[in-house]
DNA sequence: GCTTGTTCTGAACCGTGGTTCAATCCTTGG
DNA sequence: CCAAGGATTGAACCACGGTTCAGAACAAGC
């Protein structure tokens, strides 16, 4: 039985749908993609198992539409935080190091599971995009930054990739789900200690 | 048939279990761990799927000894690069990014296994093992430099993780499986870039 | 209430690849 | 040449979780 639209034939269908979804969410905040397997999502709706396939293609469809929902509401904070209003770059990266690090160390098992945890091909799919948004976000600051004089001149795509994979690499210790939550004050100073090492790196004008 | 020593029975036993290693890094270098599957580590060396077991324990430990051995290597290699003989600290973590960098530009899918592709957690202990001697060879040379006055004062452990992330996320682009092979030109873009990068992170006096 | 179409249910199915083990082959010592 | 024990073989086994589908439950129209 293919997935097909039935919004049309039920009025709440699209509200079960979405709450299929919020289930999936759930379970993915909680301990990880791996977590949410079809019956766990069923369970969580009081739903059976067969019901979900009424309303997706396959298990691999409904994650990759999870993490999409989930890594735009990410993006969207991020670009906000960042959106070019006369700051300096150098201002609009730290903001960018800034709330991304904070994030990822508040909602450490959803920052996992976007950024590391191991997926099928369909949603590594979707993280591939997620990752390039948030490069290309570093990439236009930095062009525009450049623009500017105030950063030394460089490969605005290369600096972007680094910045995005020293964040990543420095955070990384502090997220994986085994290791225990960050104090407030070390969580501080991980966060100050990456966004200079990415001034420096970028040759802010000081 | 749990694994026993049976090199004191056969004198050619231990001969045979090196070749069964050899045959499954070589499949890895070919495709990664996920091709090096226990019928085709058992085919390379014309043997039978059952007698890889009185070899190895299971599947997954013969691939950690795999990734051991290759990591090893990759690791000899860059630690005899970056001994410290009295140069300048920049110069050895330069040295350890290019070498880093030219070798995984090289050997792409070995590097690409080692580094990024899933792997089960038996699997996955030892690259964390295998990058956090990364990690530390760099913390050293970092903490050196320091010492001399060659870098910014700074969290030594912070700069080193943050410097591999850089590495890592600006190689994977030209890594990954599915990607072409980099023209020569490129790679040196690349390599000289990400070496300029950490540079100015590390705060080097010119 | 009956008919017809729609949704829901969950036990059975399936694909994959690691693991086992009884049968067989080989080697060694006498 | 013949045991006796170790090594080898590979088909059968198993675990796992996603997927299916025949039947049950339900809703709508008459």
């Amino acid at each position: 039985m293919p997935y097909r639209q039935t919004a049309l034939t039920r009025k709440n269908a699209s509200e079960k749908r979405e709450s299929l979804l919020r289930a999936a969410r759930g379970l993915v905040a909680a301990d990880g993609f791996k977590a949410a397997t079809v019956a766990a999502i069923a369970a969580r709706c009081s739903a059976s198992v067969g019901s979900v396939y009424s309303y997706f293609d396959s298990r691999d469809r409904l994650l990759a539409e999870v993490f999409r929902s989930a890594a735009n509401h990410e993006i969207d904070i991020v670009r906000e935080a960042v959106a070019d209003s006369g700051q300096q770059a150098s201002d609009r990266i730290g903001e960018l190091v800034r709330i991304f690090s904070g994030r990822a160390l508040q909602g450490r098992r959803m920052a996992w599971a976007l950024l590391f945890e191991p997926v099928s091909p369909v949603v590594e799919e979707e993280r591939l995009v997620y990752r390039r948004s948030y490069t290309e976000i570093g990439e236009q600051i930095i062009r525009d930054g450049l623009g500017r004089g105030e950063f030394v001149p460089q490969d605005a795509r290369l600096a972007a990739s680094a910045v995005m994979g020293a964040v990543s690499e420095a955070l990384v210790g502090w997220i994986r789900p085994e290791s225990p939550q960050p104090s407030p004050a070390e969580q501080s100073d991980v966060i100050d200690g990456i966004r200079l090492f990415c001034f420096r790196a970028l040759g802010v004008a000081r």
